[in-house]
Order: structure tokens, then C-alpha cells, then sequence
DNA sequence: TAGTGGTCTAGACCACTCA
DNA sequence: GAGTGGTCTAGACCACTAT
């Protein structure tokens, strides 16, 4: 074995570790060695091994715990990271160009699903926007949103001229919320928009965003047939 | 302001600095104070600003290039990440009983779209598998697989007990791969397999995976009608 | 209580890239 | 060339937890 000179970074550790599990060096389930041991074996710093398997362990590859030190996760959970850019932004990237459409708009009382989900009173009024998203003018993807009224600014917004989800992303910071992708049958009304026949597959994500404890906004994006969301892990 | 006595953690940096961009305080798009400034204004270790931004940049909020400083995104790309464990466990952390049916099992030539997305010559003989997973007896998830023969010891694993799905994690050390999620209809004989309407909008996900360069396998897990696949950003 | 990972520090050098 | 982030080091203390 050639002595390498060189110090080692943490991601000359990582690798290392990396191998060492997926050759069963280390098997499923092993305790490895502790991170002064690995570093001094290594020939560098604990704060090298720290950084090298803390990533590993974040990754799902180990399992760390104080005083009972890491081991190899028997079934890693391997997970994938969906970007989430802005529907406009998302077209022009594929090389295409992006229109808008407002369909309607309207304040009405939210449905009680829609409320209950952003926990608002029962029949709170939100303002209700309907909107198509085109890519090179054919339909991309049916924007179907509630938006909380209380929020500075949203009454005076065109929805017309900037589409809701492009305006929310430069004017209301929102610290989280969640998402659900799933499949459902196009309806008469959506299968028109969207040039599709009715009862075709679609694919959609709901999501309802917050910023801290204030509801913002409740949205289900419906995509055009034949879309798919991509990702490498 | 009072003074805060105890030392800053990362998280602590990481929170503040949070703040300033939500407030607007640090604009979209503004070049932020460099980490030595920040470290000396914060009363901590530039070390523990690094750790703060690093991750803050890595989530999407911040454009970090060394010489040309730290900016605060413009339009923050938020991620979406899905934990993909492997089925049993899915179905058990629902808190329902896994079941599993092998339905076939042959070698076959692949079908070109197959073998071209594995880069494989054009009609390589592969293991074709097709399986059905329940929860609580119900049709959960199928499982239509192709796998490379030359996986050491896939011909002597008995996928009728074990899913092939269980043995690939527990057998072959696989380094990447992607996944696609689409939306389909039930074609007749999975809607029969799957207990819905023929034409029933499922959700799908079609995955390959590598082990460096050697092609692993190419499954599409169709679900069951209803499902989701839920997130929190 | 003792062993382990989690974190902070102060300093240093390097890599990149803008001007 | 010079300023910025990226990383490494050696040492230290702390937090958690298995025993």
C-alpha cells in the first residue's frame, strides 16, 4: 500500500467509508470504530471523520449515537431530493416558453377540506384563483389555489399579469409546509383545459405552504398527461 | 438588545441569519456580510458561521462563490426530499401487515426501452419479475421488474420468498440511480391485479439503479389507488 | 460514571475567481 | 493580485446515554 503523502479531506474519508460498507468490510449492522480511531488510522483530524460520517449518516449509511457509537444501518433509507422551482422557471428550463392564463378569480368561503388543512375557520372567505400555466401554448399544469386574504399585500396583487405562485415566492417569505404527489382521473372541466380526454391519468402535488404559524396559501398543481418528475439519487 | 453570555451554536447563526433574510432585512439577491465579519459581529468562531451558511446554501437560500461573496437567493429553489425505504417497511410503518405474492418469474429478452435505459445490448436475456405487495391483504404496490443476470448470485435467490426489491438491498451494494414519478391508467389486467376500475389514474414510479457502471435493475412499482406520496419542506 | 459523538475555537493554508 | 469561501488541524468542552 502506497503511503499517501497528501493529507486526506473528508471527502477522501467518505469515500473510503463508503467502500468499506458497500464491500461488507464493514457489514450491515457492524459498530465501526470510533471517530479518534478512524482519524488516527487515517492520519488526520477528528473533525475530517466527523465531517466525512455525519454526511454519511444524514445520507442514511450509519446510524450514530452518543456512546454507543456508529453503526452500518442495516436498511438504508435512501432518499430523493425533488427540486421545486417555480412553475415558470421549471417551462424555460426545458427550453420552452411559458404562458399564463387567469382563469378566475374570486373571495369565497374556503371548502372545509381547504380550511381544515390550513387550520382557518370553517367557512373562512380566501381569495380562490384558478390559473393555467402553457408551455410553447400548449397546457402544462392547472393551478388550483386558496390563498389567505390576511396576507400584507395580497389584495393588491394582480393575478392577472403575475401568476400567484410567482408572486408568493418574491413577496412572502414562507419558512415551510408540505407536499403530497398523486395520481387522479381528469374531469370533464380539466380534461378541456387541459386537451386531454376526460378520465385520462393525471399527475399533481398539493401543497400548503406557511410562514411560521400563518397559513398562506393551499394550492393542487394538476400536470398536463405524460409529465413525470425526475430525479437522480 | 441583551447581550447573549453563552456562545452561539451553528444553529443559533444558522436561525439569525434565517431571520434577516425573511425580514428582508438581507433583500433577495444582496451580498451579505462576509463569514470573519459575521463571526466577529456574531461573537463566534468563523468556523461556526461557515457550518451555518454552508447548510443555508446547500437548502437553496443562499448563492455562496468564494472571491465573490455570499448572496441571498433570488428565487430560493426549495427541495423536496422523499425517504424510498424499502417496501415491507413502508407498508409496515403504516401500521398494516406486509404481504407479498411473487406472480412470475422467467428470462426473457428486454424489451428495448429497458435495455436502452440500462445501456444494455439490444435484446440481452434478463430476469423478468412480477409481484404483487398487500397491506393488511390489500393490494398495495406492483412490482414489474427486470434484473441483470450477472448480479452475483441473483440466480440462486428464491424471489418467491424474499422480494426482489428486500434481496437487492440486502445483496448488492448499489451506488446511484434515478426515479420517475408519472401518472397512469390501470391497463385490465392491473386493475384486476389491483382491485380498482380498469382506467383508474395510479401513480407510478419507475426507477433504475447502477452499481458504478453495471446496471442493476429497472422496476416500475405501480400503487394502489389513493396513495400519496407525502413530503415536508 | 465513562465513553462516544456533537460542537466550538483560533489559526492556518488552499482554491477559486473577480477585477 | 487580492478577497472570499472551503477545508484541515489540534485541542477543548459539552451532551447524551449505555452500563
Amino acid at each position: 500500500m502506497p503511503s499517501d503523502a497528501p493529507t486526506l479531506g473528508w471527502q477522501d474519508v467518505q469515500a473510503e467509508a463508503l467502500r468499506r460498507i458497500r464491500s461488507r468490510d464493514w457489514p450491515p449492522g457492524a459498530l465501526i470504530p470510533n471517530e479518534a480511531d478512524l482519524a488516527r488510522e487515517l492520519g488526520c483530524a477528528r473533525a475530517t471523520v466527523n465531517r466525512a460520517l455525519r454526511d454519511l449518516a444524514e445520507a442514511g449509511w450509519l446510524e450514530r449515537r452518543r456512546k454507543a457509537g456508529t453503526r452500518v444501518a442495516v436498511a438504508p433509507v435512501r432518499k430523493a431530493t425533488f427540486a421545486i422551482p417555480i412553475i415558470r422557471r421549471d417551462v424555460e428550463e426545458r427550453g420552452q416558453r411559458h404562458g399564463y392564463r387567469l382563469l378566475s378569480q374570486a373571495v369565497a368561503p374556503a371548502p372545509a377540506g381547504i380550511a381544515t388543512l390550513l387550520r382557518l375557520p370553517g367557512a373562512a372567505p380566501m381569495i380562490h384563483l384558478r390559473a393555467l400555466h402553457l408551455a410553447d401554448d400548449r397546457p402544462w399544469c392547472l393551478e388550483d389555489r386558496w390563498l389567505n386574504p390576511a396576507i400584507p399585500g395580497v389584495t393588491g396583487a394582480d393575478f392577472a399579469a403575475l401568476s400567484a405562485n410567482e408572486w408568493l415566492v418574491g413577496n412572502v417569505p414562507f419558512s415551510g409546509g408540505d407536499i403530497a404527489f398523486h395520481a387522479l382521473a381528469a374531469d370533464p372541466a380539466t380534461a378541456a383545459l387541459m386537451d386531454c380526454a376526460p378520465g385520462a391519468a393525471l399527475l399533481a402535488a398539493d401543497r400548503t405552504t406557511w410562514a411560521e404559524a400563518v397559513p398562506i396559501t393551499a394550492v393542487r398543481l394538476t400536470y398536463a398527461p405524460g409529465q413525470r418528475f425526475v430525479t437522480t439519487i
